[in-house]
DNA sequence: CTGAAAGCGCTAACAT
DNA sequence: ATGTTAGCGCTTTCAG
């Protein structure tokens, strides 16, 4: 009775025990219209009695898709990427896909080797927030061999046959730019991972780096600021790396410009948190001596004092429209590409308000 | 030239070009040894100019493995879950194991669903949170048919034969109760999401919930203030549901309760949120009316004032060790399950005091 | 309505 | 060192 196979029990042997050829016991399984309801209620029976489970390995072999697709992010603790996955992956289960997901650590490399993994794996589609900069032909690849491609967050330069689903970056600026003009604010300081002379005429350029979240929305601060008759000053704009910690550093930096800045905008979720904290440690009063605009809304946001005036994006939405492109796109293989820019939304808080207002004491 | 095939370039075509046998061809790509340089480097480089992919659906067919695990959980944007998924990820990849991730939204039916298909998807090894109290079927037919499973966070009643991975709670908690004892403190709220009765004399039961989390770390509270001979009073725990608005409803409940309680012990991430909330609009002070301790070290933690204490989870570790576990169970399937309750951590901030102490101003 | 046969792309004996 | 053959488990023509 030993049998080398791999798999337990197969459709052969539910077949055999219901005694029926494997090509009926298939169609049974499957619920198909043409079977007898006698056979095929034995038949799933039997499977049951048997603990068959279908093998979707060879299935897929058949029928060359997966319900299966792929997910290439560079982190997924942080809580953008976080949140959009779980967005994603309610989105898709609903339609009976299965998600497989890749972290990149931000690194190239190990980005390249994350898609073509997922490739040779066979995955229906593939939504990826790419980081490697100007090396995007594991990308362009994707949707030459036909797999359909959804670009999350942010463009990659040579993927042009590919969706986008991102917010509107220059857009989420003005409106905390715009939110601190009219509160009175003259210099507005922005702490930004881009560096400033990255998006020097605006944000249309075709180079590597120009059409990163971090670009545009330094782009559009100067933007913002530009509209409204105001100085973009070099002093003001800090650069920082990707952590808190450096935001820790560009934020106190910020505080001693000249002519001193009475608000302060943070363009990035984990770069807020170093902010707020320098903030705080600086001894300035918040909002009376600056103001504080964050991005993304934390769980922290109202928990701090003062609480946090943040530009939002809408995360939850931005996942599923790009679950739903990336759907559409495996249902259709000639369906255009398109473009999401979603729209960030403003959540006030306590953290802007006037400047040259003294700290009220109490 | 058409050929219905699924798949644009095969094997076959590169060995036809390369003017070998598919054998050749296929040992020449895996690297093999047996092939001579030569025809080596011919068929690889002819591969790589027909562009060829290969398919790993087909060798997962032969070989009965898809180097893929399966991770299920409730929740991905839950911070624990995924932090624990990011270390996950980040351990099986240096083994080039994939993930395919499912998400339950802690619901029973969902969860063995998620299981279930990705046993259909033939994944090598499961890693799951398990939710669905009693009834963990779906859990003890994986063991039986030999996949490896590897339990994280909280154990399953009847699935016996896996491996479990979490912090030991009730250490954590007297983590927390015995830190508040030392400052003097006689009268400790706890919030918890578990029901008071659930963990009644101790958490030894068989009961379906009698391993959760949530009942174990309130049977560590009750232990710990037994064995310092505190009371436990029934009006000093305050059950919450799983979300931040819960909670701040129990921690005002709380801060009603007579005799008032001089600390809080919060004993979830998602609950220390709305606990603290709730102290902050009490408009009691903090720690000098009321301590309180919060669960997991969230980045805000040290951004509130006060600061906060919490008892800290070795999150990663967590996500390392069923990492591990669960690839050395792949790797051997005669392995005997082990259960790894990892230590927590206290994080000792501003917002533990001893009680009594008037707010100092200022 | 059911069965027989072919084959998805690849690997793994078994030859040579 | 290379080629030949036989499947992995399943779906899907094609016959009946």
């Amino acid at each position: 009775m030993t049998r080398p196979a791999h798999q337990s029990v197969t459709i052969v042997d539910v077949a055999e025990a219901a005694g029926v050829s494997k090509s009926t016991a298939g169609r049974a399984l499957a619920g198909a219209a043409e079977v007898s309801a006698r056979t095929r209620d034995n038949v799933v029976r039997v499977a049951a009695e048997l603990g068959y489970r279908p093998n979707q390995v060879a299935r897929s072999m058949i029928t060359g898709t997966t319900e299966t697709v792929g997910v290439v992010i560079p982190e997924m603790s942080n809580r953008f990427f976080s949140a959009a996955l779980q967005s994603i992956a309610r989105t898709i289960r609903k339609h009976d896909y299965e998600l497989l997901v890749s972290s990149t650590e931000g690194e190239p490399a190990l980005e390249r080797r994350s898609v073509e993994v997922l490739s040779t794996k066979r995955v229906d589609g593939l939504i990826v927030a790419p980081v490697g900069g100007a090396d995007a032909d594991h990308l362009r690849r994707l949707t030459e061999i036909g797999t359909a491609l959804v670009l999350l967050d942010r463009p990659a330069p040579k993927a042009t046959s590919a969706s986008l689903v991102s917010v509107n970056n220059i857009e989420a600026s003005r409106l905390a730019v715009d939110h601190l003009i009219g509160l009175g604010h003259r210099h507005i300081g922005i702490i930004s991972e881009a560096r400033p002379d990255s998006a020097p005429a605006g944000a249309t350029e075709l180079e590597p780096t120009a059409h990163w979240p971090s670009t545009l929305r330094l782009a559009g601060y100067m933007r913002a600021m530009t509209d409204a008759g105001l100085t973009v000053r070099p002093g003001h704009i800090a650069h920082s790396a990707y952590s808190s910690a450096a935001s820790y550093a560009a934020a106190t930096r910020l505080l001693r410009a000249t002519p001193p800045v009475t608000a302060i905008y943070c363009t990035d979720n984990v770069l807020s948190a170093g902010a707020f904290a320098a903030l705080q440690d600086s001894g300035r009063d918040c909002p009376g001596e600056v103001s504080l605009i964050g991005f993304d809304d934390h769980e922290w946001a109202p928990l701090v004092r003062p609480r946090l005036t943040v530009v939002a994006q809408p995360t939850e939405v931005i996942g599923i429209t790009a679950a739903e492109e990336l759907l559409a796109a495996i249902a259709d293989p000639t369906r255009q590409p398109a473009t999401h820019l979603l729209p960030a939304r403003l959540i006030t808080r306590d953290s802007t308000a006037p400047p040259g207002r003294a700290a009220a004491g109490g």
